[in-house]
This record gives C-alpha cells, sequence and structure tokens, in this order.
DNA sequence: TTGTATGCGTTATCAG
DNA sequence: CTGATAACGCATACAA
C-alpha cells in the first residue's frame, strides 16, 4: 500500500491539511512552524512518501499534462517535433501524451473526445479535418489549444512555416537552373499544408501534369509510374514523404529530374539526383507551440495571441549545386 | 461546469448509483431496469455528459495510460515504433505518454520516480542505466513493465532484436565482398545494444581502428576525421546515427569505403556508397511490446514470460550490390 | 500556526 | 432492482 498524507500525519502527530500544505511546498508552507515543518519533511521522505498526481489534479483541475494529436509520430518531421515539445515541456514540469490521427478524421473525432476526459491542460494539434466548431465543441470550452502545422480559420494561436515563401523559394531555384516543365505530385487538397504549396507551383511554374494522393510515399511511387511518358525537368512534391517514394522508385540515373520537396531529406548530399528543399525549421516550430502554449496554461494569456508563422530554408544538394542550366 | 452524474441523476430522478451503474456499461447495467436504463442513457446524451476519467481512475487505481520512456522519440527508428505502439494501444483503449530520457540517468530516474505518480497502468522501457534494483525500486513494486531494445538481467519481459544475428550477417556479407580492414564507430559501450554489436564485430572482423563516442551522428562524423588517414575497405557503425554522420561528411566519392550500419537508412538505394545493413523489424518489436505487457495490465499474466527476440534482416544497396570483389 | 470539515467525480459496499 | 453512504488521496475555506 502506498504512503498517504493520513499516513505520515499519523505519524507526526499533526492533521492531514498541515501535512498537506507542508508538501504542497506552496506559499502557504511557510505559514508553517519550522519545527513541525521539519517534522513532516523528515517523516515524509523516511516514509518515502509519494504524492498520488491523479488524487491532486482531480481536485485542482490540473493534470500537469499537455497532449499533441497529430498525424504520425513515426514521420521523423513530426517526430523530431514531438521530442522537442516534450523536452521543453517537461522542464516545465508537464507530460506529453502523443496521440497519432493517422490523418482520419474519425480517430481525429475520438481523440477530441477522449483527452478532456482525461483531464489534459492543453491541447497542441494539427487539425485533419476539424474545424473551428468542431473543435471548441469537442474540447471543453477553455481548454488551451494550439494549431501546429495547419491554422484554422478563428483561431489565432497557431505556429506554421510560412508556406507561401517555402514554395516561392522552391519556384525561384527551379527557374533559376531554367526548369521549363515541372510536374507536380502532391498530398490532400484537403489538408491546408499541401494545398497552399500547391497553390503557389502551379501559379509560379509552368505544371505539365500533376498527381494528387496521399501524403505518404506511395503517391511518389505512383506519380513515378504516372509521369514515366511524360516530358518534365522537374518535379515537385509537397512532403518528403512523397519525394522519398519518387525517388525511391528511380531505378537507372541516366537523366534524373530535379526533385523539389519541402522538409529535410537526410542523405541527399551525395545522391546523383539534383535535390532542392525548403526544409523548415523544427526547433523554432516546437519551441512556438510551448511558447504559446504555456502563457495560456498558466493563465497569463493577456488576450491577444498572434500566430506565428516562421520562414524556411533553402538546401540544395551537391548534384543541383553542380547544376548550370538545363 | 461540466456534466457530472449528480446532474443527471436529479434529472432523471434516481441516485447517483444507479447512474453510475448505468454508465459504467460493466455487468452491473444489466441488472438495471430497462426502463430507468434507457431513460439514464437518454438524458446523459441529451446533457451531453462526459466521464472524469481521473475521477474514475482514482477510484479504481487503472488509468488506461501506459509509458514509454525512451531515448529520443525524434530518432526515426523510436518514433516509428512508439508510433505503432500508441496505435496498438488505442485499438485497446490506452493512451501513450512518452518521455524522453535522452540517455541520460538523471532524467531516466526523474522519469521513474514521476510516472507511477501519474497514475500508469504499465511502462515500455528503453533503459539507460537503471538495472533492476533501480527500476523496481523507484516505481511501484508491481508496476507491469516491459524492457524494449535493452534487455535488463533479471527482468524477463524484454522485447529485443537479435543483435549477434544482425551483426553476424553483416560481418558474413562484408566477408563476401573480400573486406579485409575494417574500421568500428561505435556508440557508448555503456548501452548493451551498441557493446552487443561491437563485440561480435571485433571478433569476426579484422578491426584496423576503432572510436567510440555517442550515438549520435556527432560520433560518425568524428570517424570520418579520425580514420582519414587510415587505410579501410569498411566502417561498421552501431547505429545509424552514426552511420549518417559519416556519410555526411564524405565530400569525393573517389573510391568510398563500404559502410555497414544497423537500421534502414532512407534514400540510400541510389546512393554512390556501398551500404549494408541489418534492419530491425520495427513491427514486430512493437507488436512485441505490446504482446507482452497487454496480459500484464489485464492481470492474465500467467507467471513466465518469454523474452522476445526478433531476427533482423540484411539489406543492401545498388552500390553494394554491384560489388565484386575489393 | 494548526485542525476540522467539505468537496473533487467516481466506484463499491451494504442495505433494503 | 435501487439508494444511501463511504471511500479514493488530496487541497482548501473556515474556525480556532
Amino acid at each position: 500500500m502506498p504512503i498517504t498524507l493520513i499516513d505520515i500525519a499519523r505519524e507526526t502527530g499533526t492533521s492531514v491539511s498541515t501535512v498537506s500544505r507542508v508538501l504542497s511546498g506552496g506559499p502557504a508552507a511557510q505559514r508553517i512552524s519550522a519545527a513541525t515543518r521539519g517534522r513532516v519533511l523528515a517523516t515524509a521522505s523516511k516514509l518515502g512518501y509519494r504524492p498520488n498526481l491523479l488524487a491532486r489534479s482531480l481536485r485542482t483541475r490540473k493534470s500537469n499534462t499537455v497532449a499533441l494529436l497529430l498525424s504520425d509520430v513515426g514521420n521523423p518531421f513530426f517526430g523530431q517535433i514531438a521530442s522537442l515539445i516534450e523536452q521543453s515541456l517537461h522542464r516545465q514540469g508537464y507530460s506529453l501524451l502523443v496521440c497519432n490521427s493517422g490523418e482520419d478524421p474519425k480517430r481525429e473525432l475520438e481523440y477530441l473526445e477522449l483527452l478532456p476526459r482525461k483531464g489534459i491542460d492543453g491541447l497542441i494539434i494539427v487539425v485533419t479535418a476539424a474545424n473551428q466548431k468542431s473543435l471548441t465543441e469537442h474540447l471543453g470550452a477553455d481548454l488551451p489549444i494550439v494549431m501546429l502545422d495547419r491554422e484554422v480559420p478563428g483561431l489565432r494561436a497557431s505556429v506554421a512555416s510560412d508556406q507561401e515563401q517555402a514554395a516561392g523559394a522552391l519556384c525561384d531555384a527551379l527557374q533559376r537552373v531554367g526548369v521549363k516543365r515541372a510536374v507536380l505530385a502532391s498530398g490532400p487538397a484537403g489538408i491546408v499544408t499541401h494545398q497552399r504549396r500547391a497553390v503557389v507551383i502551379r501559379d509560379r511554374l509552368h505544371v505539365v501534369a500533376e498527381l494528387e494522393g496521399s501524403a505518404m510515399s506511395e503517391t511518389g511511387r505512383h506519380a513515378f509510374v504516372r509521369f514515366l511518358n511524360t516530358k518534365f525537368d522537374a518535379i515537385v512534391c509537397t512532403n518528403n514523404n512523397i519525394a522519398h517514394g519518387f525517388i525511391d522508385s528511380i531505378e537507372q540515373i541516366d537523366r534524373p529530374p530535379i526533385v523539389a520537396c519541402f522538409d529535410d531529406m537526410m542523405m541527399s548530399h551525395l545522391l546523383p539526383i539534383p535535390i532542392v528543399s525548403s526544409v523548415q525549421d523544427i526547433a523554432r516550430l516546437a519551441e512556438g507551440c510551448v511558447s504559446l502554449l504555456m502563457p495560456m496554461l498558466l493563465g497569463h494569456s493577456n488576450g491577444d495571441v498572434q500566430p506565428i508563422v516562421i520562414p524556411t530554408r533553402l538546401v540544395t544538394n551537391l548534384a543541383f549545386k553542380s547544376l548550370k542550366h538545363l
């Protein structure tokens, strides 16, 4: 049986409230005589007392737990963000509950129902299908919530990369090396991130063919097959999974197209394929989430939160650099 | 104010116990007249009742939450495992608390102290420094726990790849192409996974130089510099981070060494560097954890748990395949 | 400075 | 079949 306040109150000959006050460590602890405080602390550690945080949370309505609801922690992009968020939160005394929606609206809703019951203090979410109504509806009205990677109209607490700048930089680079005909392999148009990237690409480049699929590598592989008989000098993929799928399909590399994508491609620098990508600043994305969330958790939220937009950085590999003109 | 059992009891003119029995959905629910049961369920959904899981957990001593304590979810290997574990647990009605230790014994201990207080039902852990004593000491005595990737003497509930087989297969492949001189870049000897891999390598190959560092890519970069003036035909890295670091350091590729490593290297197949790796079966590792943990959580643990050992699969890229002999 | 009493929302025991 | 009532472990308003 675990030690409770009762045990240690009995042992020290004081009451549960006194013990609670001492052990809570709050300001109330100072209003206790040094003598009894000492005895309490001593026997507390002697008995190896561990506060039951569930009970505390029930009472204080604060669990010191935050949930992160995203499509897939297995995706390195999100995994790294999750890691940084977890570390940052841990420093502030919070734990992180990780939930995969798999881009499935059903699962997302399931979690939106479940999480508030679990007593989480806040939520960081990469929305799939939810709009403002369904979000604030399924969650408790005033649960602090931060949108990551994808904005939702009406909710100002959001952190995302500057997709227009990112896609624009890609177009700049492609035009600089003289790309004339591009193809586009994009993720679901229903996902704003993919949508916004695609819009810029279509606007700025001469897109001779395009394919929309899931946000996974299979779409890249499909694109490879679909575009086999198409003449193009560059393919733009709206995320790195898709680009991976495309590159993995390449067998012969006599005259490979330029691959343009978003996010980091590990090991790409020696690849005999010209690659250019707009990589997102993962550290700042994670940091942004926490810096937006913490004030809300502590109630210091001075009303006007501003969306955080983070610039991306253009990265090219050796093969791309050695490119002069097509 | 959230709806509670009291509200819905008042509304239906019944008592809290009755409402609880109905809404708990257990066998006790059947012992309630269909009439009142109907009314309760109706007004419950009418009022939008959401059970407070904290209160329930406090009472039942079951939180339906499991913790995963590992070095870093940002590492794709662990991130993917975490993802699969989360999905599997979610199907069984459990949530996952993800905790990064960063291979830091201090942080690991911190979590080992914190997690039981949070009321988790079980723990899956990639141990850093903990031995059996410190584990069972800091956790509640009977908290179900599964070791992932690294065994701890005395604890039989473990899931890991067959490191000897994995390293052996690597050596086989290297010897088959006539590797004579190898160098070894290994992670901390204190981590059993690295240690066991290194032991096999040293035993089976002619290792002309070696370097031990962290399990991160910096060690690979250090290795590149350190071995610049060493003659060798292959470098073995005890994990993929290290291999990444090494490969990223390569600028000219006139006569690159073979790189042997563990786990998947994305995009490696077109890389102009011969790569051979023993890739772990992530799906089976994750599945193994859950299949070991679930019975413990449900109390069906029939005493004799057996460690789960999972074979790896040898993967080579094009450059390696086109290798005849050195 | 400290103790008493009450409540957080549920489940479980025990009557009836 | 159902209703009081007592926990679960902790925090806090109110007394003293």
